[in-house]
DNA sequence: TCATTCATGTAAGTGGTTACATGATTCA
DNA sequence: TGAATCATGTAACCACTTACATGAATGA
């Protein structure tokens, strides 16, 4: 297995989609992917070399301002459709939330809420900025063939959005009926 | 900021409910806080030895077999509360399924069928697992005051576990009317 | 002219994983 | 007797983050 294989695959990836500068690519993974996907700043143009180095990606000569764009190539595509077929390999489960939660007990029905009522807030909001994308992809036409499953996205987003909304009321609802801390 | 508080937070928090081996807070942070966060195993001792070197936890001799049992200090209590009282920081997204979806173009119907199918299956996994859980948590009496908070998290677990059936549902349906790939 | 955005990188540090290494205890 | 479990650690490696550093183009 190639190292930071994740990491190509992303760059790769949005590269898949249009040839751009190594700045685009850091804001498309931001701005496209960013509900599912990140990559840090220091990460993207290591990358883009080692990639260029494999010939997995050419580079347009820099202009004068000293951009230059990066393309796939023949052999880039061949490796991005190899790595999104492996399996994906999920990241360790690290939920602060519920192990806040988990031992509430500690720190009380009350500060719990304010957790809870936390996570609630940030849902709506996630559910306004998805209903926000999806206005904006109604607009865009060029990348007609992608945004069906663009949209597929943003549906498990709103899902996930709303679920976190629905337990955020039980457990508001449920954390009313605690007994406060014996030890303040 | 401490240096792995994360880690800390872990180890200090399983151990104020019971004073326990390492090898049992391995095995507690696995079955008790599995199904949102991880430790790695190489992790948990170094951190117990830094933690006992701070006097945050104390450690009883080893007896014959070479075991020895974890105790939370006074400070390390107070630590503990410090810990769960900061912001919980979350990891940076990254969500492997929804890359593969996003670019589904590439890949094509069929594949990202089967992989929705096999995050389907998962999830009804998960939810035969919660409930696994809820049914041993209520024979248990001894964590009797941790035991709502402990049904809450499962709760989480379950209404997320819901919610990637109902995406997954919709999802393989949705795809049936995409176009197959013109390039296979 | 001055701030913001576009653009490209490097370097240090670190949190975390994986694999290695060892040995006692328990129970079949 | 031998396998599985309990128990404790180390070492190497790596992916990733953060901060630093630089400069051109754009537009107010």
């Amino acid at each position: 297995m190639a190292r930071a294989a994740q990491t190509d695959l992303a760059v790769l990836a949005v590269l898949s989609v249009a040839p751009m500068t190594g700045y685009a690519v850091r804001e498309a993974i931001r701005d496209q992917l960013g509900h599912f996907w990140s990559e840090s700043f220091g990460q993207i143009y290591p990358a883009l070399s080692a990639l260029v180095r494999d010939n997995l990606v050419e580079k347009t000569p820099a202009d004068r301002a000293g951009s230059s764009t990066f393309s796939l190539t023949p052999t880039g595509r061949d490796r991005l459709l190899t790595l999104l077929s492996a399996p994906a390999t999920s990241a360790p489960a690290r939920n602060g939330l519920m192990l806040r939660i988990f031992f509430g007990r500690l720190l009380g029905p009350e500060a719990c809420r304010a957790l809870v009522q936390e996570t609630k807030d940030q849902a709506l909001g996630q559910l306004e900025t998805f209903a926000m994308i999806r206005r904006i992809m109604e607009g865009e036409e060029q990348y007609a063939e992608h945004r069906p499953y663009w949209t597929l996205t943003v549906s498990a987003g709103e899902h996930s959005a709303r679920a976190a909304i629905a337990w955020a009321d039980e457990t508001l609802a449920a954390l009313e009926t605690f007994p406060p801390l014996d030890h303040p």
